[in-house]
DNA sequence: CATGAATGAGGATTCATTCAT
DNA sequence: AATGAATGAATCCTCATTCAT
């Protein structure tokens, strides 16, 4: 790993363990093993560091997510990829997801961003929309809202399965409903409704 | 409004404006018009103001969630009431919000404080303890996943309203549906599916 | 006990135990069990609580050192009982040694206190010039001289049993002999010296 | 001199001028021409910076003690010569002396840190030993005794000199003749006495 | 007399950033 | 490129003192 990902990645693992409080520069320079001065070959500033970071998870993120897709594939099929590959990202390190949900509640993250062409946001509109254009989505419904549900559900159970995991005694089963209950609440629906 | 709460909203604002960075003792003294040192006869410390506004926000949540609930109505109804107390609450004032995004993925909130009682886990699970019970929901899915489903829904729900809103040109009954779609997903299912 | 001397034992004892940083006027008031204002009826300020404490403490050892003592006695009685009653005093309230002694060596003691009418060392000159004119004590030194090295050694003694009284596994006899050394040491002596 | 160094310096500058209050750490960065950050570098809090200040300075004193010392010469001039030392250094610079007094009597000062090796009170246990084991001083008293004895002794007559100096007028023959007097308390005595 | 909430200047400490080496 | 000592503004917190009740 070269010097500028060993830097973001401590970053993350401090932001992991410690909140966006706890990764002060100085840290960063110890766990990754560089002095303080050389994080500013690569980084302007510490703010810089972090937006860099967000664009490197971001990527990640979209990698993971389109690993194995194939719009060839029935979009059931793709969507239960999808789902665990998310659930598999998010579950086996939690750093990313912990990362992103602070980054969006900062003020790093501004409006003007999430306007502005998001990789990740971009990524899951087109794929929703492959879903409506075959006809086995619902229609009606906004790609967008679809995606942004959908995220929610996936980082919802993901929590389930870290806090509740091995207290709650839970059965595999259920854990693996959730995603045929949303896929129940996404796919194109019969007819009339209740 | 007594003093406590007047610092509590004050650095509600804070965070809500600038995150949780950006809400220094000496700004919260500000805003709320008392002396940085006020401060500290009403709490310990920064961290204990900051869990005393957890405490404080989560029993403004679950007076918003159960405004207009009653046990006699339609499993359905009392849902879309729910969902539209949670809606409003969050869409009105981010701040709840933006605090709770925030401190949920920061290192104040602790394993441990998960599995202790918690009014707010406690409130969503008899809820759709009833749901379920009175044959409405699902059955063979926990509460505890139905609660975290749904709510990690609204929050997204909640995301969409604020940053798409206006661009988006999105016609608010479309807005609407996303209740109705995970009604779909949680309701009593009428048989078995693929 | 009164109020006034209830926030001046409060003071002590905190300055015994946490030094003389460690009582602040909220916790003087606190082990005092007054408000923290009602200290403000009984002393001008901060260092005017210090300074009484200083006078009341130093009443309170002349009291100590001139218990049982009678100018009929032959001198080294005299010694004797002032010596054991000081070790007395010191040995049982800590507290009293530490407060002088942090007291000495702060800016509360100006050297304008020093030369002022000091009730201490006017009782101590006074007794040692009873010695040196009944023929007792040794002539050619000031009484003063011998005052403040008697007290050093009292104090020093007083250290010995205190710290390395039970650790150290001495007999009393061994600690009695100090006594009788420095009474060696100020006595009138034989004639020519090694 | 080294950064660290002038830091202790400042400090011991401070406490002597003006106690160990009267030290704030923005003072000692100005009096030592450092940023008050820079401080942090070498010590790890203000209590690190005075227990190192302590124990540097009780190298100090027990260089300054055995200073032309030969276990050749007569215990009694040894002893002579390790008295002077011991004036010399207390009265120069008095900041050595005001120091120990306060932090000897503070909270800094722990019983553990008695017990624990101390070079000083090693460096005057071995003093005394030789001059008890060459048969020049009285057997029967630990050296231990004798070292915090003497020790007292020497502390009280630097404050004769200090604060009586000039005042009293008193000429440096009397003086002198402390060392003298507690020579006489502490030799080997020739026989028994009442 | 007594209270204790309120004050705000001052103290210890942190941390992003710079710069001489 | 890399270092890490140095900086000093900013931060959290303390505490002597006041004053309305």
């Amino acid at each position: 790993m070269n010097k500028k990902e060993k830097i973001m990645e401590a970053t993350l693992d401090l932001i992991r363990d410690h909140g966006f409080h706890g990764c002060p520069m100085s840290m960063v320079a110890k766990n990754s093993s560089v002095a303080a001065g050389t994080i500013y070959h690569y980084f302007e500033s510490k703010d810089e560091l972090i937006m860099e970071l967000y664009h490197y998870l971001v990527a990640k993120v979209v990698d993971a997510a389109q690993s194995g897709d194939d719009d060839q594939l029935p979009f059931k099929e793709r969507f239960m990829r999808f789902w665990h590959n998310m659930k598999k990202l998010y579950v086996q390190d939690r750093s990313i997801h912990r990362f992103m949900e602070q980054f969006y509640n900062s003020p790093y993250f501004t409006e003007e961003m999430e306007m502005t062409d998001n990789q990740w946001h971009n990524w899951m509109r087109n794929f929703f929309t492959d879903g409506i254009n075959s006809g086995e989505l619902r229609s009606g419904v906004k790609p967008e809202i679809l995606s942004i549900m959908v995220h929610g559900t996936i980082l919802s159970s993901v929590k389930v399965t870290i806090y509740h995991g091995k207290k709650m005694d839970m059965d595999q089963i259920n854990l693996g409903h959730i995603a045929e209950i949303v896929w129940d609440g996404i796919k194109k629906q019969p007819e009339a409704k209740s």
